[in-house]
RNA sequence: GGUCCCAUCGUCUAGGGGUCAGGACACCGCUCUUUCAAGGCGGCGGCACGGGUUCGAAUCCCGUUGGGACCGCCA
């Protein structure tokens, strides 16, 4: 084994890249990338009734979102490939022969009922309910006599009896676990396909990985990988357990809890190096006071010693902040890239706009990004810039646009925007105030009605940088559409359950 | 049921024998006055519990409690 770094993200191509997996595989290229190792990229589809090709590209799919790439995997070859397990049946094969050889695992002949059976008895007497050693020792005749009964074996590993199996991991520390607790594990099923503890060891073996970085579920199976590397004859790789990343309710991961799927994150408007960041901060810190960190910085930063030893909660209010941090700085242009397809599929852009175009999304996501969290926040709440069909909110209506003198306000403020020379923000402010003061009220009795018929809602960005960037025509067609509306009483408030 | 892991504000965490136990998100209040969903300022809030060890424990040890993972021909 050279001294170069190798780790490997091993997802199987069943459901969908959860948060937990895309943490986990952030963290394995953290640590190579750090050190200047590589990253495998390996498939486990050995479970062949769940694998499906759409599962695999949802793993490509969030992997390449997030910027983590890999040096080595299905899509791009390596020296150690295939990097698909289930085009390595042939290899697996070969260390079973092997281990059968040396009397080191046993062909077992109950079906999976017949355990399952004599499990459920162990759990009733409140024993642990593992495998019984049932086929450990037959004799040749004896598992003769079971071909005869038309059984087909799997192959299950002979593991120690005695004495402790200590795995030495870098996050979890020292960690013992006897070895007469533990069944005999199926390493071979009745299909000729390895299952996930087989294919893991060997694989790992071949790959030439130095460093196994895993989610802390697997710790207890790593008792049953430590000695299949012995029984095989293989090194040792070193070992991480990460935390695990746990749903409000602070159980494991699942549907109820809203988001799961990383690619979730992506439509609800992340942005995916806000994303990396989050990530990142679960489980692991920089060790200082330091929560917005460029993915240099976490490089920079990175460290197992970093990590905690104690599983997470993923907090969304957080992350949106963090979100809401990473579109703050990102330049208007890029910004407006990034917002452009949503609005197209809102319905509320053109697909391909023109450089004046571009420049005015540009504004406009630059007024709103002061208080957008997400992506998707400038679809819901800045539609008044696209299209005269907003909805005038129920605060609104209530606030101003039921009010009596609101239309009068509102039509002379539409006369003198008419007569107004130019069209920029420091025109419109100061006809705006002119016209209060000509009412003899307070700018505010003008702002807010003006803010609640143009665009629909009584908050947002500064009201005169915003009109700005709406057509004077627009604005004041809004504006006598508004107070027209308002004098039929017609924009009472609603009163929506 | 057995085994293993974990435990600092609601959440993410810093802190690893002597700290006023620090920060961030959230929450609350005040403020700005052109609104808040933004900004500024401030506040609330934590070492799960019980025993040790020690001059001194959030920190080390033991136990309890709570949570989690594993005990699959799933990975």
């Amino acid at each position: 084994m050279s001294d170069r770094i190798r780790t490997r993200f091993a997802p199987s191509p069943t459901g969908s890249m959860h948060v937990g997996n895309a943490h986990t595989a952030l963290f394995n290229w953290l640590y190579a990338r750090k050190y200047g190792g590589d990253v495998v990229l390996r498939i486990e589809d050995t479970d062949e009734l769940r694998s499906t090709r759409e599962a695999l590209d949802v793993i490509y799919g969030g992997l390449s979102w997030l910027g983590i790439d890999w040096d080595e995997g299905p899509d791009r070859g390596g020296p150690y490939g295939p990097y698909v397990q289930s085009e390595r049946l042939d290899i697996y094969q070969k260390h079973v022969d092997e281990l059968l050889a040396a009397g080191k695992a046993y062909r077992c002949y109950c079906t999976p009922d017949e355990v399952e059976q004599r499990r459920e008895i162990m759990r009733a007497r409140g024993l642990p309910p593992r495998y019984d050693g049932k086929c450990e020792s037959l004799t040749e005749h004896q598992c003769e006599q079971m071909v005869t009964e038309g059984r087909t074996p799997c192959i299950r590993l002979r593991m120690k009896r005695t004495g402790n199996t200590v795995i030495h991991d870098r996050i979890q520390g020292e960690v013992v676990y006897g070895n007469d607790l533990c069944g005999d594990p199926v390493i071979m099923k009745v299909s000729g396909f390895p299952t996930y503890h087989f294919a893991v060891v060997v694989d790992d073996a071949e790959m030439g990985i130095t460093d196994v970085i895993r989610g802390d579920g697997h710790l207890p199976n790593t008792q049953i990988h430590l000695q299949l590397q012995e029984a095989l004859g293989l090194p040792h790789p070193r070992y991480a357990h990460l935390p695990m990343i746990l749903g409000e309710d602070r159980t494991k991961l699942s549907k109820r809890h809203g988001a799961v799927s990383i690619m979730e994150y992506q439509e609800l408007g992340y942005l995916p190096e806000a994303m990396v960041n989050i990530l990142a901060l679960l489980g692991w810190s920089p060790g200082d006071e330091r929560e917005v960190l460029s993915r240099e910085e976490i490089l920079e930063a990175f460290s197992l010693e970093g990590c905690s030893k104690a599983a997470s909660v993923f907090d969304i209010k957080k992350a949106e902040w963090l979100n809401g941090e990473y579109m703050k700085q990102l330049a208007p242009e890029d910004l407006a890239r990034r917002v452009h397809p949503r609005l197209v599929e809102a319905g509320l852009m053109e697909a391909e706009p023109t450089p004046e175009r571009w420049e005015w999304l540009a504004g406009v996501v630059d007024l709103m990004k002061e208080r957008a969290k997400l992506l998707s926040t400038y679809v819901q709440w800045a539609a008044y810039f696209f299209t005269d069909e907003y909805d005038y909110e129920d605060r609104a209506r209530e606030k101003w646009l039921s009010k009596e003198e609101t239309p009068a306000t509102l039509e002379a403020l539409a006369d003198a925007f008419e007569a107004l020379g130019a069209w920029d923000a420091v025109s419109i402010e100061g006809t705006v105030r002119e016209l209060a003061e000509t009412l003899g009220v307070g700018a505010g009795k003008v702002i807010h009605p003006c803010r609640a018929a143009v665009t629909g809602t009584t908050v947002g960005p500064s009201l005169f940088h915003l009109l700005e960037l709406i057509p004077r025509e627009d604005v004041v067609a809004r504006l006598r559409r508004t107070a027209e509306l308002s004098r039929a009483g017609q924009l009472a408030p609603r009163d929506a359950e």
